[in-house]
DNA sequence: ATAGCTCTGTGTCTTTAGAACACTATCAAA
DNA sequence: TTTGATAGTGTTCTAAAGACACAGAGCTAT
């Protein structure tokens, strides 16, 4: 058994997706500097593996000690490994020496993407962030090192994803209204879906139970309560659904 | 400027897909070990990176020491880290012993494929294989290491990646008929696909020119001879299209 | 030379899925 | 009880998918 040591050139780094029925957001944490000069950029939380863990265990220890969430959907999106890709903006740089022991070293990451219910998450201090916060998709435009990019490739991986397999329920409170699904189908595609074409196309699939249960206290029509019905999702993934386009 | 030195803990495989106009081939190696009581298993190629070089280049390098080609079609498959993944049989440790300076090392490696016109591969011995050649994709049953697993997440890619993308014509000579196309996808798809729904449908994309030009010794009708064309391709690739699957 | 083999090339009909579109129903709050 | 807000519901038109059969052109073998 080798000793648990972590690996100075392999990371890991998880974009981890949430929504509040309104937008799609993205937790983030914060470098931190103390040197007040240096405007430190927000980055996706990551960290080196060890070599006795799997990538997916090492990703799910990341998320586990960010979030305290065990059981979460979770998929890579690729690895990044650009030679230059860290300590090009002294920002970074700064922020590297405070926490890696080879602050130095050639450092590949493997991205992962992760869908999380936003009421769930109990953001925790840990040995990579010292605050951790969600942002909105939409207004994210600059991370430290590469994490843009990592940020955009897993928003198109989500958007591919989500026409053949319902992931999105992971984003969702396990009591939903279609109108709710709806919302966050055309925040992660970002354009206007037809309502009436969309709860038509949702209800074919018949993955949905309808719970005869209703919304209460809302300033309006109350909607009807859904839930995912897993039974008939597994039947569909195996004869394979990939008509869920928009 | 950093010492040009192999990272001992990454490197990258290539799953290099050809075509002879009736099947799907991947180019496999052989570990060719002397001790001929040790069954070798054959393997994808790859090698250690450089700490100076992208992943991509690695991958670039791979292929050229292999088959000479340089401009190669090549997509990212996705990381694989199975701290087990490598030296779990006595063939492949006895084979990592012989090309690794640290057998033992913990790797994790980057899977690209790769897409070829079999006709230009021309064989070279490399540093990493003593002998190289095609095998038939749907006769290859057991790969060293995870390579099995790889070439699978490979095919994966490539039949969900030409439902959007027309990147079979990297598999083809530049001029081809329409039969071989529609060939090239039965083989992909691995189901037999309508001809005259397949030809309408390609058609429609207008991403073909017919060069007015004819098969020639052939013991049956002659076939047209088409190109891809690039020009219209582009101009389809902004607008995206995603309506390519069977 | 011709009969036979082999692959090429073409059109229509039916079925299915996608897109566009507007009004009534129900609750809470003022 | 009126107002404001969102829920919920069908039809029509259009486009694409799927199923299906036979004549054409070159080569070859006799």
């Amino acid at each position: 058994m080798k000793k648990k040591e972590l690996n100075p050139n392999v990371s890991v780094d998880c974009v981890i997706f949430g929504f509040d029925l309104e937008q799609l957001y993205v937790l983030l944490i914060d470098g931190g500097s103390t040197e007040s000069h240096i405007p430190t950029r927000m980055a996706v939380p990551g960290d080196l593996i060890y070599d006795t863990e799997t990538l997916d265990e090492a990703a799910r220890r990341v998320l586990k000690e960010l979030t305290g969430i065990e059981n979460i959907y979770l998929e890579q999106i690729g690895a990044f490994g650009d030679p230059d890709r860290i300590g090009k903006k002294a920002s970074d740089r700064k922020w590297l020496e405070s926490i890696r022991a080879m602050p130095e070293a050639r450092v590949i990451t493997v991205a992962y993407y992760s869908l999380v219910r936003m009421p769930n998450f109990n953001p925790k201090a840990s040995s990579f962030a010292k605050s951790a916060g969600w942002a909105p998709v939409k207004e994210v435009h600059d991370l430290a090192f590469d994490h843009y990019n990592i940020l955009q490739s897993g928003l198109e991986q989500l958007k591919r994803k989500i026409k053949t397999q319902p992931i999105g329920f992971n984003l969702l409170p396990e009591k939903f209204t279609l109108s709710q699904l709806h919302k966050l189908y055309e925040c992660i595609y970002d354009k206007e879906l037809d309502k009436r074409n969309f709860r038509r196309k949702i209800l074919n699939l018949n993955i949905l139970t309808n719970l005869d249960e209703k919304q209460i206290g809302v300033p309006h029509k109350p909607s009807q309560l859904f839930k995912f019905n897993e039974e008939n999702y597994k039947k569909l993934s195996e004869e394979g659904f990939d008509n869920f386009g928009f």
